[in-house]
DNA sequence: ATCCATGCAAACCGTTTGCAAGCAA
DNA sequence: TTGCTTGCAAACGGTTTGCATGGAT
């Protein structure tokens, strides 16, 4: 029940972000496709803090508020999605590399697994119809611990 | 499909504080009581500002820092529940004026609804049997906009 | 009398903002 | 050349922490 699907090549996602700046008027960066770059090149979660060690080990002269700033771009044109577990800093991970999933995070150690339910999508859609919304996004977080 | 529960007298909820205090071994202070008190006043959301705030107002003497002391307790005694929308400051309520719910919040605006859909218990049992967890909690939450 | 709990203020930390310098258009 | 974008550092805001005082036991 589980969906994946395959990373694309880094040259498809690089297009999705040119047409994107491109239609919004934003200028093409290098900066910009550092970061695309080096994100794509990450398994898993990550937060800016991560993002920006890495860059910084790579020699690439980085800020974290350009880091901010390109990862709210990268949302807006869905190459990344954002989780914002607990009080915590946010995390974030390339949208291409696995297919919709949600989160089970362990309380004793923090370990983050994931999942997906197609009857989700059902509670959407009721959700939907008795609120008379439409829903763009959602976030579902179990929490609990593992089974001895 | 929406479930609703009655708000038991304070009396109940006091015994409830009481019982866990002596349970855990914590003093029986007067802060402790007036702080479940004032929430037990407050209908919907509250941040632990609003809840200064009201405190405040009633010309009584609080810290945050007790505050934040003080709901970390009634957290662990199932008095309240905590909310953590986005990166904003945790919400809490009272986790008997309702039932069990999760929440909608409209992107434009913040306005919080609230639903309840069976089929998510499902869900919860499909993770816990496919991933070999026990789930104590959750957090769903639907974002997006009102239909015209 | 003990020592946990409180109030206050400072510290903390992820994120946002202000600004001068840089560079895409 | 224009003005959006960057890097840096300071500001911000919610939460946590340190410490002297106070009060439950």
């Amino acid at each position: 029940m589980k969906t994946t699907s395959k990373t694309p090549p880094y040259e498809e996602v690089e297009a999705i972000l040119r047409d994107y700046l491109e239609k919004k008027g934003h200028r093409k960066t290098p900066e910009r496709f550092t970061i695309l770059k080096e994100i794509y090149s990450i398994d898993g979660h990550f937060d800016i803090e991560d993002l920006y060690v890495r860059m910084k080990n790579n020699k690439y002269r980085v800020s974290r508020a350009t880091l901010y700033n390109t990862t709210e771009l990268l949302l807006d044109c869905n190459l990344i999605v954002k989780h914002q577990f607990g009080h915590h800093s946010a995390q974030y991970e390339k949208s291409f590399q696995y297919g919709q999933h949600d989160h089970f995070i362990d309380i004793d150690t923090g370990e983050v697994s994931e999942f997906w339910d197609e009857r989700l999508e059902e509670i959407q859609k009721y959700v939907e119809d008795t609120l008379h919304v439409k829903i763009s996004h959602h976030s579902l977080v179990f929490y609990g611990k593992k089974l001895p």
